[in-house]
RNA sequence: GGGGAGAUACCAAAGCGGUCAAAUGGGCUUGACUGUAAAUCAAGUGGCGUAUGCCUUCACAGGUUCGAAUCCUGUUCUCCCCA
């Protein structure tokens, strides 16, 4: 099986140009790129789909090479938007790009004979005037062929910027400007960059004569129609900051079985015939989640490291495996405060739970976890409120230090799977 | 430039003087069932020490009225048709 092939077996091209296979057959290492734009200080689940996929290609021999958009960032990508978006100031992208140099440097090999190599693409644009730019990118792309692309299409309706409108432009020089210095000959990028790498090929066709290839990832959905890696609206990243690694596991322990094969494909990294059998076994017994702790097992390491893949399971076992109240009680301190930092936690004076006159308000303290006392009502009216295990019947109860664990701890639970670890000193 | 329609809670969408904290659907939260699933069913979904109670909400600012999401005036924004 040739490279080409097993990304398409593990499910990694939507959209790919003509001549990909052929090139990618005929030799031994082509340099291949794809772009970052530094629109947020975290990189996010869904964008390790084109990093396995380069993975994959730098395993088999090929130069990877990631541009960072410290230029394109700073004028905003209509792609997969149906509005104008804001303007980001320069300091926000330098920030950004910042966090998303070290994080993409965890997932390539940046050393060897395929070392990857990142490259910032404010270097060419940043020294270039508007008259360069026009006369060496303007001029070799035609305004038909630019807004008869879906994405521009879409928006004249609403509205697009010039700014914006000339995004697939700048994207179409990265391309040729890589080409030219680096000799590479295959852009790849998420499913909405498809006419942006398109844009690419055909300037670089104009330009050089020359043809260069481009592909797609898919954008990963899940079985209930929601985008993978998105939960409660907001995206899982990679920032263990941002989505605590435990935060991270669940989400994908949590992973549909319909969708859970074409995750492992994606996300993990063995052999298919291997990924075959961890199939096998989940379809043995389903409830086992066999795939599912494989997956998040594996993508948490990979993201996040073995130590914080073990806390996170440690916490998962502690919370649902072994969860009873009983065992709550016999958990030492020191596993207490594992939990305390595995998960969302606040911590606050003992003055607060002595002056707490109600459960009610004990809770409704921490508004970041009970936004409001009546949803804390509410929550025990639906018998949802569990404090150290034991769900809490009356709102009105007087909670006082006995309640401590450890003389320190309390865990409050909101429904069945969200916990929260409160200290109090 | 002319004519018309509209702006309601997270979203969609009813309501057109009191019975409206505002129908209904989706979403979301919780419960039951379960595999920390799916499907299904049930409850909840502005705030408040829980109340035939009070407070803040129906684009914004004023006004009419005992009483306004509903009527009037102005402002801002959106959509449609004609030129």
């Amino acid at each position: 099986m040739n490279i080409f092939q097993e990304i398409q077996r593990r499910g990694l091209v939507n959209n790919a140009s003509s001549g990909l296979a052929e090139l990618l057959a005929k030799n031994d290492s082509v340099a291949f790129y794809a772009g970052f734009d530094p629109t947020a200080p975290s990189l996010h689940i869904g964008n390790l789909v084109p990093l396995m996929a380069m993975r994959l290609l730098q395993k088999a021999g090929h130069k990877p090479y990631i541009l960072l958009g410290g230029a394109t960032g700073l004028v905003g990508d209509p792609s997969g938007k149906n509005q104008e978006r804001p303007l980001l100031s320069e300091e926000v992208v330098q920030a950004n790009l910042l966090g998303l140099r070290t994080q993409l440097e965890k997932f390539l090999a940046f050393e060897g004979t395929h070392a990857a190599v990142i490259v910032n693409n404010a270097e060419w644009f940043a020294r270039m005037g508007y008259l360069e730019f026009l006369r060496e990118a303007g001029k070799y792309m035609n305004v038909a062929y630019m807004i008869s692309k879906d994405i521009v299409k879409r928006r004249l309706e609403s509205g697009i910027s010039y700014a914006e409108f000339s995004y697939q432009l700048m994207q179409a020089y990265d391309f040729w400007y890589l080409y030219t210095h680096y000799n590479v000959q295959i852009q790849l990028g998420g499913s909405d960059q498809w006419g942006n790498i398109t844009a690419g090929i055909e300037f670089i066709h104009k330009k050089c004569g020359k043809e260069v290839q481009g592909f797609t990832v898919p954008l990963l959905t899940r079985a209930d129609g929601a985008k993978f890696g998105k939960s409660e609206g907001d995206n899982i990243w990679l920032d263990p900051a941002q989505t605590s690694p435990y935060r991270f596991y669940q989400y994908l322990l949590n992973t549909a079985d319909e969708d859970v094969e074409k995750l492992l494909r994606v996300f993990c990294e063995e052999p298919l015939e291997k990924l075959e059998e961890i199939m096998h076994e989940h379809r043995q017994a389903p409830h086992l989640r066999h795939a599912q702790r494989y997956l998040a097992a594996s993508l948490t390491r990979f993201v996040h490291g073995e130590e914080a893949l073990q806390r996170a399971i440690l916490a998962s076992e502690t919370l649902f495996r072994k969860g009873s109240e009983e065992n709550l009680h016999r958990l030492r301190a020191t596993e207490l405060a594992e939990l305390f930092e595995t998960l969302p936690h606040a911590t606050a004076p003992l003055s607060l739970l002595d002056e707490a006159s109600t459960v009610v308000d004990l809770m409704a303290a921490f508004p970041a976890f009970f936004p409001s006392k009546s949803e804390v009502r509410r929550l025990i009216q639906a018998g949802g409120l569990t404090v150290n295990r034991r769900p809490v019947t009356d709102g009105n109860l007087r909670p006082d230090r006995s309640w401590l664990l450890h003389n320190r701890f309390l865990l409050v639970q909101k429904g069945k799977k969200q916990y929260f670890v409160l200290r109090f000193e």
